[in-house]
DNA sequence: GGCACGATTGCT
DNA sequence: GCAATCGTGCCT
């Protein structure tokens, strides 16, 4: 079966949906560079206006202006001054919501971490220039592979909004409960879990390189 | 024009 | 535990 890239209409649903199916899902970008591609295992849910911990809850700007528009398109950010993180716009026109891709399992075309938001645009190389841009397009997108299986799903509370009020204790993480890529797992669990998957040698004798080398 | 702060990461 | 580092939003 080959893989299917996700349609406008995938996007414009529920928030909580979108987030929970994403899951699984691979992310691809093509640029002259060649083709990048990441499996989602880690995302959260922004269900502004009223959701005080969502960019959209402070009202309309030049920044998340992509977000009031119909779902479907990219919404990246800069965040502590040195991170780009990226999300999917979700739901129609004037409901401000969308979907934080929070961690990635590298596919294919990565040579850097992608175990946290930042990272993983650092490595597929996402910046807010690309905000903005079509995910029904031709240079970043998100697919169902061919091999897609629908994977157990852990949820849990978002990470680093304590400062949203009641809104920071709803359970708006979701991931993949088997990926050692999601980004609140130790490297040290993260090195053991993938040596496991490799089929590699105990703890303690050397084993082959993982596809992405781990600091 | 100034200023406080954050949907994070990496090193101690 | 905490520094790095700067755009954004909001104030004057």
């Amino acid at each position: 079966m080959p893989a299917t890239k996700l349609a406008r209409e995938f996007y414009a649903r529920a928030t909580l949906t979108v987030a929970r199916e994403l899951i699984g899902m691979h992310l691809v970008h093509q640029n002259s560079h060649g083709r990048q591609v990441g499996r989602i295992v880690e995302t959260e849910a922004y269900q502004g206006p009223k959701d005080l911990a969502a960019h959209s809850s402070r009202g309309r700007t030049e920044r998340t202006e992509v977000m009031f528009g119909p779902g479907g398109f990219s919404y990246v950010y800069l965040i502590y001054g040195m991170w780009d993180c990226m999300n999917v716009v979700t739901a129609t026109v004037d409901v401000p919501q969308a979907v934080l891709i929070r961690a990635l399992e590298p596919i294919s075309g990565i040579t850097r971490t992608t175990h946290g938001p930042g990272l993983l645009c650092r490595a597929l190389g996402i910046d807010r220039r690309m905000s903005g841009v079509d995910l029904t397009g031709q240079v970043l997108w998100i697919e169902r592979p061919g091999d897609y299986r629908p994977p157990r799903l852990a949820r849990a509370t978002r990470i680093g909004v304590d400062y949203a009020g009641a809104w920071a204790a709803k359970p708006w993480r979701f991931f993949d409960q088997d990926s050692p890529y999601v980004s609140t797992v130790s490297a040290a669990r993260r090195r053991q879990a993938l040596a496991k998957a490799l089929n590699s040698a105990p703890p303690h004798s050397p084993g082959p390189l993982p596809p992405a080398p781990l600091p």
